[in-house]
DNA sequence: TTGTATGCGTTATCAT
DNA sequence: ATGATAACGCATACAA
């Protein structure tokens, strides 16, 4: 193994000069610098991790907790995780892989052994159990969905309310007025889930400033149930000619009913759904969709810890950010004028 | 942050004492054995990572490199990923997230800066650049794939060739005689990638076996180019009723295109799916497929790049071990006899 | 600008 | 069975 004592050595300087040179804390003369470089070069030197972090107390590696099973779409967790990996590595910081399984003692373990300086929730619940873990141990933290307290904590979602703002006025500028909202299983808007209320609260707000008339509908995403609910949904408001869809199981099946039912989607019927792009691509038709930035969601959530930590090592307190990405409404052919209903 | 010196003084021992009752290298008396854990449970100690590191020579890190653009399915990469982590936690270790986009760098970072003790490769050429690098640094891995020079290195991959005869023999098995085999883009069979390779040797050796008759059609996995494939099938053999497709994209273009040619599946034609499970479940019909167990696949990489790093710690040369996983054939509903064809 | 010296928390060696 | 102590490789405060 090269160290830098070797580095030093070859290169006719003192190992804090190396150290120097390579973390840029103070000022090194271009000539010894330059000769500093070429003997890291030359001997493929690479500062060893676990020394570095004992002396520095730094492990400049991040923990990411990923959700094990999860109504969350999986690309979608994938294009987070990657979208973390890179902005990490692009801070000179790496990750690693917790999965949520460990459950508050995998957080607990990562950051009493220093083996992460900082950590990314990612299936983060309105009074999650790891919260709590964060705070007594002042682990500095970014949490991809908003918990119910977020005090000594920075996060980062989707703007469901918008997204479901966003629904509301495409139907209300294609004309239609009568609008069923199939959601989430009553379930889930008990244990009053964040995305699923904030989305509801979104629409209705904006569906009521725009004059429309809506139904919600909580489904479980299953044939049968989408069967029953769009029954009952026509059973109730006959005139109902605009659908916006938030779950993905109830996707497909809403299709095939509506088709079956001979209602031609977007002729008789228009339908939003509030899923991830690729899911509403691969539909046919394809759907108009409102969906927020993955990528992005990964790269705040890097940046929230990144700078906690430098606040932390600056003995400043943090600033608990709280960052709510806008979403896009996609028009594909899902979604068409009322009057041809 | 408490530290062994800590719990020692706590447990009126040593600290080569606690590191004993905490490692398990040697005996310790049953009595200073529990003195110690209730110190280190009172304390909440947790050794620091990158003492433990630095002291031990090893960091209990494993590095996984994933792919970042592939034609891999998603869900089974993240399959591969969960499984990969919570078997290496099983074992004391933590997973480091690599992606693929850091190329040989990446591998050589990991392993000259001694943050991962081994290396696992998820997404393996034939001729990986970063091979070279694993052996140059005398790095433990395994490869997710069969690379052509497997020398000095594990790997792990699906049994394609079975899983090529799996299909020739329910084919066969079900009366059919003419079959075609819907493969990939002729680019992916000319690069000789080995999985397409193995997959349609195993099956063309088990069609002859069982006196079946085959075309072998490369296939872009477009609507277009299946359209096209499709048309030269029947065009060439008309009695076609068996087909084997081992294009994902492929699956959906020709499941609809049988049906707008009027056959219905299974009773007109027989197909078989070389795919994952959650891809062959969610089409209609469900598709009988052949396909190979992703949890194993990370489990198995975890278990061989351990087993290579205690022979290297033991000074003794790691075997290299090349498992093939075998294949499942499930019988859903898109393949039936030939009788009714 | 550069070098010296100390400490980081643990493991491992060697006594006892 | 247990304890003292020397590495482990690097960062940094301080001296020069």
């Amino acid at each position: 193994m090269v160290t830098i004592a070797d580095v030093a050595r070859r290169a006719g300087a003192s190992t804090s000069t190396v150290s120097y040179v390579l973390n840029g804390r103070t000022s090194v003369s271009e000539a010894t610098r330059r000769r500093v470089q070429r003997s890291v070069a030359e001997l493929g030197y690479h500062p060893n991790a676990g020394a570095r972090a004992l002396a520095g107390r730094r492990s400049h590696i991040i923990a990411l907790v990923m959700p094990l099973r999860t109504d969350m779409y999986v690309p979608v967790m994938m294009e987070i995780a990657v979208s973390v990996t890179t902005t990490a590595r692009r801070h000179g910081y790496d990750v690693l892989l917790i999965t949520s399984d460990e459950g508050p003692r995998g957080v607990w373990r990562v950051a009493a052994s220093g083996l992460a300086d900082g950590v990314i929730l990612m299936d983060v619940e309105l009074d999650d159990p790891r919260i709590p873990v964060l705070r007594e141990q002042g682990t500095q933290a970014s949490l991809i969905g908003l918990p119910d307290d977020a005090h000594q904590l920075s996060c980062v979602d989707h703007d469901f309310a918008t997204a479901g703002a966003l629904c509301a006025d495409h139907l209300a500028d294609l004309g239609h007025r009568d609008i069923a909202f199939i959601g989430y299983c009553s379930r889930i808007y008990e244990r009053h889930a964040g995305y699923a209320e904030r989305t509801l609260a979104g629409f209705a707000e904006r569906a009521g400033e725009r004059g429309l008339r809506f139904l919600h509908r909580p489904c479980e995403g299953t044939y049968e149930s989408t069967a029953h609910t769009l029954d009952r949904v026509f059973a109730e408001r006959p005139g109902t000619t605009g659908f916006v869809v938030q779950n993905e199981g109830a996707i497909g099946p809403l299709l095939s009913l509506l088709r079956t039912g001979g209602r031609a989607v977007p002729e008789d019927a228009s339908v939003i759904a509030l899923c991830p792009e690729q899911l509403a691509e691969q539909q046919t038709p394809a759907l108009t969709s409102a969906s927020g930035p993955a990528t992005e969601l990964g790269r705040v959530a890097v940046e929230q810890v990144l700078r906690r930590l430098d606040a932390a090592s600056q003995d400043t307190a943090p600033e608990d950010e709280r960052v709510l990405l806008a979403p896009t409404l996609t028009v594909r052919q899902s979604a068409g004028p009322a009057e041809l209903s």
